[in-house]
DNA sequence: CTGAAAGCGCTAACAG
DNA sequence: CTGTTAGCGCTTTCAG
């Protein structure tokens, strides 16, 4: 490994010298900067950024927790976080937190060990207070895709029930007035807030949602599929069906087809979240775009600039919405 | 900042033994350890990984290279490799190369500089001459899903002829005798190897693929219809498509559905790679399966090996092969 | 404009 | 079994 002593020896200069050169320090001369540069380009000398986060106090880090990386929608996160990282001269640490709070809290700890500073967390188990302490604790935390308010200025969210409030008015201006709704047994708050903002759109048009017209499952394919079987064996009638999730919807497609009705002549299905598989699935799936790539990116660059020691970061919020994206699986309720 | 200088002064020892505390060395009294345990509990102090990296000369770290973090493929690849390291106690660095010969370079010595000698990389722009090199710099350097002789014991791969044999011979052996093939324009080497594999297959049984039955384009979904549509309008007949890979082949299936021809009741089509979306579309696809994770894991072990200094790792040779998963994309050919 | 020197937090001999 | 000491590679005053 060739260090900066190396460098500084065969330029006969200091390592302070080399050391400024580095960080284009206007403090040295258009000669020797000239004479150290070449020195380092033949050597291919590149600085022990270990050496200069245990210096410097920080390193030039950001982490990233999610719960699973293999996921879509993480992966997207990660991206998001990645293009900010990269365009900061960041690195990326990442670590699963395996949807336990356990492992959230030790992902979120092997970060600091490294002295990153800049960490984006997306916590599904965690509280509000642990999470509210833990912001105090680090001054470089963001939250994604969760609203505490005491914390709001580290909070960068999506705004779930004005999200599931516009894909039950679109189903609604379509003319469907029956429906059915498919959501997940994951208590970490999308899912009732999800449930709430369709509520909200149904009764201003005077709709009621019995709750036998609601099923739980788990938030993929499977639960899907397994939610809609449970509504059409209890009869439950109805013209569209709006999905807590884009895994959810088309496992609820795929039963609906199973049982021989098709979407979205019989049947409307709206998704939410935009995966990748929205646009691959046929019909492809109509949903609502959540926007976590530039999300992510927005909150990385939050938490770079946190870190940032003389900007001082007000109370602003930083709020995001869900977007409409037409194709193919809704369309007007069947006639009669 | 706790450092383990407080933890020695609270506890009334050296920062040696709190050290060997940490360390677990057999090497300090039951009393004194329970002290320095109790103190590092209180003060949750946990240990600063750049000062241990700076010092150990090597850093719990792995790192992980590939094109772009949010494509299912590489998510995938990075959990196998997150699995590992949290297993071994190391830290994930990843950085994404973006299809681009010169971030390939960027994102690994960025991973240098962190004193990371663990790396896995997913190469698809640089050449073997380079890759070699890179190999003898860095010790702990695994190529995944990449072959080079020379170095052969440190890549993790994947059979790509024998992969795309067997998907052929599959379809065969369901009676078909007409192909067409979906191919890849990047010239990365495994489309390359799939055609061949196929080929060989077919000509095993006497069949002849001509050239107008294989049609190049991006592979993605946009490419998978465009070939078809591309393969349709030049008159070309096949009961079965070869896809270069899942994403291909559910372009394909949209186009040949567009076109008014039912899959696989028409035309059968086989993918590769068994993504997600694999199981998610409609017909769910009949696709070879690629364990990028199972090989991502294997890898990330291995490169930790690499790093251990008495271990030798002989010339083996590290050769995952896909297997055939059967789905509803593939069916004997239509009569006559 | 450049160098000398101190020290970041930790580990690893070497003593005792 | 435990403490002392000397750095790891780098940045940063403080002098010059």
């Amino acid at each position: 490994m060739v260090t900066i002593k190396d460098v500084a020896r065969i330029a006969g200069v200091s390592t302070a010298t080399v050391s400024r050169v580095i960080h284009d320090g206007a403090q040295v001369g258009p000669v020797c900067r000239a004479r150290v540069k070449k020195v380092i380009a033949e050597l291919g000398y590149r600085p022990n950024s270990n050496a200069q986060a245990l210096v410097g106090k920080t390193s030039r880090t950001i982490g990233v927790v999610t719960p699973k990386l293999s996921m879509s929608f993480f992966g997207t996160l990660a991206c998001g976080v990645e293009k900010s990282a990269r365009e900061n001269n960041y690195k990326l640490l990442m670590a699963n937190s395996l949807y336990e709070t356990k492992s959230e809290l030790d992902a979120l700890n092997s970060l600091r060990e490294h002295n990153c500073h800049s960490i984006i967390l997306h916590s599904d188990y965690s509280d509000h207070k642990t999470l509210t302490k833990l912001a105090n604790d680090i001054p470089g935390l963001v939250l994604i895709n969760r609203y505490i308010p005491k914390i709001a200025n580290r909070c960068v969210w999506l705004d779930n029930v004005q999200g599931a409030e516009q894909a039950a008015q679109y189903l609604l201006d379509k003319g469907h007035r029956k429906f059915a709704v498919v959501t997940s047994i994951y208590r970490n708050g999308d899912p009732e807030l999800r449930v709430q903002g369709t509520r909200q759109a149904l009764e201003r048009a005077g709709i009621d949602l019995p709750n036998t017209a609601i099923e739980e499952s788990t938030a993929n394919i499977e639960g899907g599929e397994q939610a809609v079987n449970a509504l059409l064996a209890k009869g439950c009638k109805f013209t569209a069906i709006l999905a807590y999730n884009d895994l959810m919807a088309i496992g609820a497609i795929h039963a609906l087809f199973a049982a021989g009705l098709r979407v979205p002549q019989d049947v409307s299905v709206i998704g939410f979240d935009d995966l990748p598989l929205a646009r691959a699935c046929r019909p492809r799936l109509t949903t609502m775009h959540y926007p976590v790539e530039e999300m992510a990116n927005y909150a990385s660059n939050l938490a770079i600039e946190l870190n940032e020691p003389n900007k001082k970061i007000g109370s602003r919020t930083h709020l995001f919405l869900a977007e409409l994206v037409e194709r193919d699986s809704v369309a007007p309720p069947p006639e009669g």
